[in-house]
DNA sequence: AAAAAAATCTGACACTGTCAGAAAAATCTC
DNA sequence: GAGATTTTTCTGACAGTGTCAGATTTTTTT
């Protein structure tokens, strides 16, 4: 009978789309439960509830709740990742305002219109909840690094992001980032500029997760928009200033974009 | 009639001191259970089974949950402040690392030794559980931020904060962070200050953050201490880069600590 | 139309926080 | 000391959760 079984690429029998579907509504019944009541609540039988069916039903398209959590965080990842994505590319022609700060606001962007789902991705893991492994997070976190690291570092070469001038960096550490797979496809980057990488994005993370969680409330919505800006455009010239001129006769002026202080 | 009697420290009846000692031994297993499941995983009647008795006595100790909750909460944000606050006192003869970046190390040494404590308090909140309007949040997180503004800031006159060099900020952020309660009795920090101050709270909260919730898992424990320790380097000459040097005649070198090895 | 498979149901178990009321224990008053 | 009072703890229950077993209905395939 599974003829094709292994490949799937025959018809998608009306029953496979049924479920397809099926699968779908339950999915977006559980985000629109995880944006009302944020990750702590989610609750099966209430998403089965609005769909007019009883909770075990579910059992018949996730195996538990761990799968359908799995679900959702691997696709908040992709959308966060998504939003970050247009965030650079449809704001290309303004040159005002550097990539970076332009993919930094994006990030925060998602963040702020999606608190539940980002607490979901940067919170408390949930009760019982073990990632699965090698799961979605890994890759989705390939993917938002290489996208970082190209507004970062695209314009210098790898000698002059190589050279960039960081505290002392213990061999063992030189050793480990070296050996880290590269994000991209654009070879693996200078441990200098690893280190770099990681304390940016520590810095985007913190500032945003702060706001989320609400430990700067105190200080209102439109400021904190404004206090982040300024920050990721002190994160980009420091970060710049770090990374030398490139030597004569080699692509790359040093600051690439907007020279702005 | 003793003068202080309104005071409530005339006499600790015995039945007081026994409820005392209760109320303690239940938060001491509270706390236990959290260290070991996890903040999701609370659970009054684990804690009321681990103390031998049935979960309906708690409730002549504790209202609800929530209110067991915010004690732990409280308690947690007093430890990491201790924590800190000892680790910029003992350390303070080694002259070869500054302040802060000893301040930020007792920072993230707490979060690494206890995480389920620092996701109670920087993690997604517990389900429906809604921290008290003007409550211990805020006090704390006050007391950090003193503690932290004076490693940072320290040395510095007041004109020199002022004339801090940030982007441009607006007017109305300006007002707004003026209008902040100073944290510290040392007066209100310029805009400018607060704005760097701000920034690197986020730049620090969030490497932890990052680490203690296991989305830098990949680099390895050592390492991710190394690099914070880097990064608080970073952060801590970039933003004294920022803070100019005192006029002539004015106590405050520029760069006032660090200096004397 | 008959057989097979998929989807959904009813019922149950252990777990959670919380409330009401009864029983036990400790304390205070005479 | 005995009696009255207060504090503490218990039993029992309710609605909520994720999950499993087995029966039942619906849909597809032969």
């Amino acid at each position: 009978m599974p003829a094709d079984a292994h490949t799937t690429a025959a018809p998608p029998s009306l029953r496979q789309r049924r479920r397809a579907v099926a699968t779908r509504e339950i999915v977006d019944a559980a985000e629109r439960h995880l944006d009302e009541h944020g990750p702590a609540a989610l609750s099966l039988r209430a998403v089965a509830r609005s769909l007019g069916m009883t909770v075990q039903a579910l059992y018949h398209y996730f195996p538990n709740r761990d799968a359908l959590v799995t679900v959702l965080i691997t696709k908040a990842y992709d959308d966060l990742a998504d939003a970050v994505q247009t965030a650079v590319d449809t704001a290309a022609e303004e040159t005002a305002v550097p990539r970076l700060v332009t993919a930094a606001e994006g990030y925060r962007r998602w963040a702020v219109d999606h608190p539940e789902r980002f607490r979901l991705l940067y919170g408390t893991p949930l009760r019982d909840y073990e990632a699965p492994a090698g799961g979605p997070t890994t890759r989705a976190m390939r993917r938002m690094s290489a996208l970082f690291q190209r507004e970062l570092f695209g314009g210098f070469t790898a000698e002059q992001l190589a050279a960039a001038d960081t505290h002392a960096l213990s061999p063992s550490l030189r050793t480990r980032l070296e050996a880290l797979p590269a994000d991209d496809g654009s070879g693996a980057l200078p441990p200098a500029a690893t280190m770099l990488l990681l304390s940016a994005w520590g810095h985007m993370h913190g500032l945003v997760v702060l706001e989320v969680f609400g430990h700067t409330s105190f200080i209102g919505g439109d400021h904190q928009a404004e206090i982040f800006r300024v920050s990721m455009h002190h994160l980009l010239t420091e970060i710049h200033r770090r990374i030398p001129v490139a030597p004569p006769g080699v692509r790359g002026s040093g600051s690439p974009r907007s020279a702005r202080g």
